[in-house]
DNA sequence: GAGGGATGTCGAT
DNA sequence: TCGACCTCCCTCC
């Protein structure tokens, strides 16, 4: 599921369930047990996402507050169940528990199989914020950023798109769909793209990703490549939206008819239309 | 019910 | 380049 608006949408979640109250928080599993065991009582001030990365907000009597840092990798889960009769027995590897009680129903949220769940300082904080590139789903981002690195680099624009360092929050679906929408090649060279390609790319994320968190899914299709309006079995998948080429290798393009193509890229595989996204040939010619 | 792949990233080799 | 994380959901029997 994680991607970047899976964690934006935790975060806003997180926040509603806990914000302002007081939390039980432990580790039944027992790989974060003397860090919760800290936390246990702590009021929970919020929860905030940047790219993949989620940072949850403590204040615990410190001067400084605590904060723990959580990245969900390919299979983690965060689940939160807001207003529920009583909390549950934990089912299962739960990593980390939060928990309250009190008006409005008891909470509680399992985070299982992350890759990252640590108590961090606001340091460590800003020092990973510092790695990640600007996030289309944070109003304070920065768009040149991303295409200061784009426009100088040989990479293919598939690859840079993944790349937290260049761009925070775009995993495999957004990219691939990103790069149909915009008509655009994934191995293209970053440094062959126009400026206006570039915005084009990020004024289509921010409306994709926001999206994203509104329904939790992630649909990229024009309302003329609905199910509905093509006439055609809605998708039945993992991450149950509506896409142009994800995971769509052979079938035909919504499009224009011709199979989608797959390779690998770096280690993920890569889905485009060889049709609507052509290879880019340099003006260059040898 | 078993088996495998995946929307990700890091550290060890 | 490989394993860890050890979940979730799909496909195949």
């Amino acid at each position: 599921m994680p991607e970047g608006h899976t964690l934006h949408r935790l975060a806003l979640d997180l926040t509603a369930a806990f914000a302002g109250r007081v939390v039980a928080v432990s580790s039944p599993q027992g790989r974060f047990a003397d860090e919760a065991a800290l936390l246990d009582g702590a009021v929970l001030v919020g929860a905030e996402s940047w790219g993949k990365h989620l940072f949850v907000h403590l204040d615990d009597g410190s001067e400084a507050g605590a904060l723990v840092h959580v990245h969900l990798g390919l299979i983690g889960t965060f689940a939160v169940h807001a207003a529920v009769d009583a909390v549950p027995p934990p089912v299962g590897q739960v990593r980390l528990r939060l928990a309250r009680s009190g008006p409005g129903g008891a909470a509680y949220a399992d985070l299982r199989g992350a890759i990252t769940c640590a108590l961090v300082t606001a340091e460590q904080r800003a020092a990973v914020i510092g790695r990640s590139g600007p996030d289309p789903l944070r109003a304070d981002a920065d768009p040149d950023r991303a295409w200061h690195r784009i426009h100088r680099s040989r990479k293919p624009v598939g690859a840079l798109l993944m790349d937290q360092g260049v761009l925070a929050g775009v995993g495999n679906v957004y990219r691939a769909e990103v790069l149909f929408r915009q008509r655009l090649h994934p191995l293209r060279p970053g440094n062959t793209l126009r400026v206006g390609q570039w915005q084009s790319i990020w004024d289509d994320l921010v409306v994709l990703m926001a999206e994203g968190v509104r329904t939790g899914r992630i649909d990229t299709v024009g309302p003329e490549h609905t199910p509905e309006a093509m006439g055609r079995d809605p998708r039945r998948d993992d991450h149950g939206g509506e896409v142009y080429v994800y995971r769509r290798t052979g079938q035909p393009c919504l499009v224009c008819q011709r199979r989608v193509s797959t390779a690998v890229l770096e280690g993920r595989n890569i889905f485009w239309c060889s049709r609507c996204q052509p290879v880019f040939r340099s003006r260059a010619v040898g």
